[in-house]
RNA sequence: GCGCGCUUAGCUCAGUGGUAGAGCACAUCCUUCACACGGAUGGGGUCGCAGGUUCGAACCCUGCAGCGCGCACCA
């Protein structure tokens, strides 16, 4: 047996047991299994992603689920994979394209870009998935899903195709969320409202039929005001009620344009009147569609002002133009007040500029199943925890608007449609077109191309990523249209674990697509971890900097230690502040755990060999009291895995471990494991550390995979060539069979001598004297039974001799405590000098300037008089406090030997 | 505006009707043969505020305040 170090090294055990069990295969799923199926689908980590802490919660949560479920005798199915992740993918590779070549993804073409795309998917695309593994997750690797593989993709069309055959996709010229940096369209949920400080401009506008007399008009975007079509104000507004039908002066280009009434129009607001912008806001398009205005696009796709007819603005980026159309109004004198002004914008999820509400030509989607989905989780077929994401949820099933799934990219799911060439020739351009505009021979919606390929054009957008997102459970699992033995064994899965955030993107759309496409539920539970943020409370994010890099936790505090200590403070219900300190305390953790071990190699005297079979009739209290203990744990954690609360087990296991095992039963036993012991006291002591932390080491493997493993093998727990992770837990209780009112006594006993030793080592720090050993203790008053234990509790007390007086008389002043063991006094007789003591503290008080009185006889009653300056006074009132109980004590000492 | 959540020790958080808890931090002591990534002891909280229910409230109810989140937005 060799050496073991005195502090945990956990980086190549970790790394040495993730590849044994790569290499025992102990992750892969058998669909052919006789046992019991649990699955779980991972959220796909985008591939262009790098592991964050959310990932690592996330994941750590995951993998504990998958090793519980082993563990309690289940075929586990951990679905790893990754997502294509569209618009972030694309925008990574053509960024690196610019940087290193200066070019553009139009300058290499549709063709040759995908390719470049796809290098680099593979040489960087495996990243998250080797830090997930580095983190000790048991995914079964081998099948490893990317939603752009083949069979996937043929899933993505064939769902597109079905629900286009269901009429329920159709393509269509919409006011569509437009990212002027990615230049594609975005679905609503892709827009982020952000609180800005803008500007509120109110100008005035000259009625066509009265000049010189003007109409005010608020805005926030002066630079659209060259689509304006009308100026709005409410039907009930007794202002403008006898301007409705009149028309007024658009400055530039100027036209006229009328005023209208819509009840949209909010009286309170601004000065009451509203411009029309029909191209380029979701309300004024709606109003626009009311009243039949015209629709005048003034922006280019990239947010350039689009207007020919007013040169000062064309070509201008939205934002400059606005400063300038504000200087153009104002030279007019056409701008009667700039305002502060706070409003909320929707900003692009991925490029992180303002979103401009376009219209365009596009494709959506009216979802499936919407019922059913919205019942699963009203009834609780699926269960969310916490719950309250189930109102969330409901509200957003109960207010769904049409989703917008194409894109303008190339990265991703080709659209499954091809046009006539010639047909779209005639009309110049697919972009132009709505799907009335071509006849049923015209356009081909298929899995497959058209059978005569030429003469065809393909569509060239492309899905959004959450198109294929949607369908991960089962795509997974099995081809399109077949029934895998992995989707009958499999499908649905256990457990989904995932963030709140994609509660619409993924959870919703993914139950929907369950019930549509593969006949029912996909997941049973949903469990939304909780964000994680810094310790200023903000999110964590690469911008800001503050979020540490996990694989250098995992360096510095190994997987196991970050997987505990991320698990010891995530709450179930609100938001995670992260502090390292908590991953710090994972691995001293882990290391407690390994030195209680090491303890016992060292205490076995390298004899090799022991006795797990005990005679548990004659085992000391503190033996029966731990593994009763031991085996309330498994209990209580059963219960609480049940209901998924994840960091009270981490607690409980932390506690058992720290608080009961090592601080008072190894330390109990500590005397039985010594050279002087009888070999059977030591052989029971061996036994019973070796039932209890066998059983533990399992317990805790699901959060610290790694050092349980580890140690299980060093300490011979698991036979050589299986594995800990592989191993079910005991259907049998340690004690089962003992009778309860022994174990009862046993623990009543043990906790009467813990309780006891507290007491003492109080007793001896009170007096200062919390180091010594050699103290002499008296016990009055013992029961009978304590006789037997009086070793023990001399060792957990640090107590030099204990005596058992049943008669004994304190002098008075001796410092005394009444504990279940009886009467406990600490004489001090001859172990200080009180007088010189008492010499020492008042010169030292006399130092800063004060006087002790009355400190003759009682010293205890000593006072302090001034003679400082008051601000001393309360600069050293932490020592006068400290010396006043010093004299005090020294008093009754003085009192007690006189 | 609607909805949800949070507010307990210096910090991060447990605590769903019965004497306020943990870890960290702090103070004092201890390198004694598992562990200083450790041990012992200690200081520290009118549980956001105000009412109510109750014999009894951190906990249940109502209102208020502060913070955060989601949805919807008034240009």
């Amino acid at each position: 047996m060799s050496e073991l170090p005195k502090a945990y090294e956990p980086q190549a055990v970790e790394a040495k047991w993730y590849a044994a069990w790569m290499d025992g295969k102990c992750f892969e799923a058998d669909p052919t299994s006789a046992k019991d199926g649990y699955s779980l689908v991972i959220p796909p980590p985008n591939v262009t992603g790098i592991l964050h802490l959310g990932h690592v919660l996330n994941n750590a949560l995951q993998d504990i689920l998958a090793r519980r479920a082993r563990q309690l005798g289940k075929e586990v199915l951990w679905l790893p994979g990754t997502d294509h992740a569209g618009i972030a993918t694309q925008a990574k590779v053509e960024r690196e394209l610019r940087d290193a070549e200066g070019k553009t993804r139009r300058d290499l073409g549709r063709e040759e870009f995908l390719k470049r795309v796809w290098v680099w998917k593979e040489k960087h695309g495996g990243i998250i998935i080797q830090q997930l593994k580095r983190l000790g997750c048991s995914c079964d690797w081998s099948r490893e899903r990317f939603t752009m593989d083949e069979d996937y993709s043929q899933w993505v069309s064939q769902v597109f195709v079905e629900l286009f055959k269901q009429g329920l996709i159709h393509r269509g010229k919409r006011m569509v969320n437009w990212c002027p940096v990615s230049l594609t369209a975005l679905s609503d949920e892709e827009v982020i409202m952000t609180p800005q400080r803008s500007k509120l401009y109110t100008m005035r506008y000259e009625l066509a039929d009265a000049p010189g007399e003007f109409i005010e008009i608020s805005t926030t975007r002066p630079e659209t005001l060259m689509g304006d079509s009308a100026v709005a104000v409410n039907p009930k507004d007794p202002r403008y009620i006898k301007h409705i039908g009149r028309r007024v002066r658009r400055p530039f280009p100027a036209a006229d344009i009328p005023i209208i009434a819509d009840d949209h129009v909010d009286l309170e607001f601004g000065t009451g009147a509203l411009k029309i912008t029909p191209a380029h806001d979701k309300a004024d398009f709606e109003i626009g569609l009311r009243h039949g205005l015209e629709i005048i696009d003034v922006l280019h796709p990239d947010g350039r002002v689009h207007c020919p007819a007013c040169p000062e603005l064309d070509g201008l980026d939205r934002f400059v133009a606005r400063k300038k159309a504000v200087e153009m109004l104002e030279s007019m004198g056409l701008l009667i007040k700039v305002e502060e002004y706070d409003n909320n914008v929707g900003f692009s999820e991925r490029a992180h500029v303002p979103i401009e509400p376009r219209i365009s030509m596009q494709w959506f989607l009216k979802y499936p199943c919407v019922q059913q989905a919205a019942e699963a989780v009203a009834n609780g077929d699926i269960k969310f925890r916490p719950e309250r994401w189930a109102k969330t949820y409901a509200h957003w099933m109960e207010n769904l608007q049409d989703w917008c799934i194409s894109r303008q990219l190339w990265w991703g799911h080709q659209i499954p449609v091809w046009y006539r060439k010639d047909k779209l020739d005639e009309l110049k351009s697919a972009e132009a077109l709505g799907m009335a505009d071509f006849a049923a021979g015209d356009i081909h919606v298929g899995v497959e191309a058209p059978a005569e390929a030429a003469g065809w054009v393909r569509d060239e957008d492309v899905m959004d990523t959450w198109f294929s997102s949607w369908l991960w459970p089962f795509a997974t699992m099995a081809g399109v249209g077949e029934v895998s033995p992995t989707l009958r064994k499999f499908y649905p899965t256990a457990d989904l674990v995932t963030g709140p955030d994609i509660i619409f993107f993924w959870v919703a759309r993914m139950i929907m697509a369950g019930f549509q496409f593969a006949g029912g539920l996909p997941f049973k539970n949903v469990y939304f971890t909780t964000i994680i943020r810094d310790l200023q409370g903000r999110k964590m994010s690469k911008s800001l900097g503050n979020s540490p890099d996990p694989i250098d936790l995992m360096e510095k505090y190994g997987a196991d230690g970050l997987r505990f200590g991320l698990m010891r403070i995530a709450p179930v219900g609100s938001d995670v502040r992260f502090d390292e300190a908590s991953i710090e305390e994972g691995r001293n953790f882990a290391n407690k755990i390994y030195n209680a071990c090491r303890f016992r190699q060292m205490a076995e005297g390298g004899s090799g060999g022991w006795q797990v079979s005990r005679e548990q009739a004659s085992l000391p209290p503190y033996h029966l009291d731990i593994m009763a203990k031991l085996d309330e744990l498994s209990a209580d954690l059963e219960r609480i895995y049940g209901e998924y609360r994840f960091g009270e087990i981490a607690q409980r296991l932390y506690e058992f471990l720290w608080s009961e095992f090592c601080d008072k039963f190894l330390e109990a036993v500590k005397l039985d494991l010594r050279e002087s012991a009888t070999p059977a006291a030591r052989l029971a002591t061996l036994g019973t550390f070796d039932a209890v932390m066998s059983r533990y080491l399992q317990l805790l493997h699901p959060y610290m995979p790694h050092v349980t493993e580890e140690l299980s093998a060093r300490m011979g727990y698991v036979p050589e060539g299986t594995f800990l992770m592989q191993q079910a837990l005991p259907e049998q209780a340690l004690l089962a069979g003992v009778a309860v009112e022994r174990i009862e006594l046993a623990q009543a006993r043990a906790a009467d001598i813990y309780e006891a030793a507290g007491r003492m080592r109080n007793l001896k720090a009170e007096c200062k004297m919390g180091s010594r050993k050699d103290l002499r203790f008296v016990i009055k008053a013992a029961p009978a039974w304590l006789a037997g234990e009086v070793r023990v509790l001399g060792l957990l007390a640090g107590a030099g001799q204990i005596l058992l007086e049943p008669g004994y008389e304190a002098a008075k002043g001796t410092p005394a405590a009444v504990t279940p063991a009886g009467e406990v006094y600490m004489p001090l007789e001859g172990l200080i000098d009180v007088e010189a003591e008492r010499v020492r503290l008042t010169k030292e008080i006399e130092r800063i300037g004060l006087e002790v009185k009355k400190c003759e006889g009682k010293l205890g009653n000593a006072s302090f008089v001034e003679r400082a300056p008051p601000e001393v006074v309360v600069q050293e009132k932490a020592r006068l406090e400290e010396w006043r109980a010093k004299l005090l004590q020294l008093g009754e000492m003085l009192t007690a030997l006189a």
